[in-house]
DNA sequence: GTAGCTGCAAACTCTTTGCAACTCT
DNA sequence: AGAGTTGCAAAGAGTTTGCAGCTAC
């Protein structure tokens, strides 16, 4: 039984064929997947799985915070598999999401929060850029 | 002419009364209002404007960098007239947003790209959090 | 056995668009 | 005059939901 298995049956969720197959998907996937991107990869696997189904999934998972859903400005969600703490740099010209991580960054946040009188629970950055070429802007 | 009125002059576009209403709108908000709060304010205003111009021209508005549309998580979009660059911490008690600047973060956002092999186009800093209960800074 | 889960289709929300009438320049 | 703009209604895209049958526990 599967990390994501285990954590979703502690939480009190039957563990279904189309769960099963719902978190493969996420664990193998190293990108930042739409829900339609995880139905393809589920109906590839088990080609009766309804779309209602990963939705409803996904909405769980959020909740209990196995993953995370994101809005990059395009209209939809996208998700992941929640794991260490990092941010996202969407390249415009590809919509490649790249993933990092600042340690400057977080202190600078908390100090931000403080400063303004609030206690932080969560933040969300999130870079736009353009790949640097040979020439300079 | 007020200088909204200006700049969507410059750009070529009619000034129209149901856009004069929503620049109207626009500038004598101090929130950053959903699509529907602008529909509201400009009917109050001339009840006979359409839901469809404000999406035409809030959408417009985005496009000559005018407005800035934000996606806060909740599923629908939020505009705000372009001014000083800042971010938003949003209260998670009460859903006030409150706007700072940082020039530290600015800098450091630019590395980060720069290091990624990113010229930074654009960005989002959202802190979410509650309010400090003891004593006001 | 039964509470919970599923697929299906319909419904919902937010946003965009085709069109004919109208209006700013 | 004529291109641009508008209101309306219909269509789109993404997401949620009611329901009857099915399944894990």
């Amino acid at each position: 039984m599967s990390n994501l298995e285990e954590r979703c049956s502690e939480a009190g969720l039957k563990m279904t064929g189309q769960r099963r197959t719902i978190l493969k998907v996420l664990s193998d996937a190293s990108d930042h997947p739409s829900v339609e991107d995880v139905y393809d990869r589920a109906k590839a696997i088990d080609s009766s799985i309804s779309i209602a189904t990963v939705y409803r999934t996904l909405s769980m998972l959020d909740e209990l915070d196995i993953v995370t859903r994101h809005e990059f400005q395009e209209g939809y969600s996208r998700y992941e598999v929640n794991e260490d703490h990092h941010h996202h740099l969407i390249d415009l010209e590809t919509g490649k999401v790249i993933e990092f991580q600042n340690e400057e960054l977080e202190i600078l946040k908390k100090k931000i929060a403080q400063e303004l009188g609030y206690d932080l629970v969560d933040h969300r950055l999130e870079l736009y850029g353009k790949k640097l070429s040979k020439k300079k802007k």
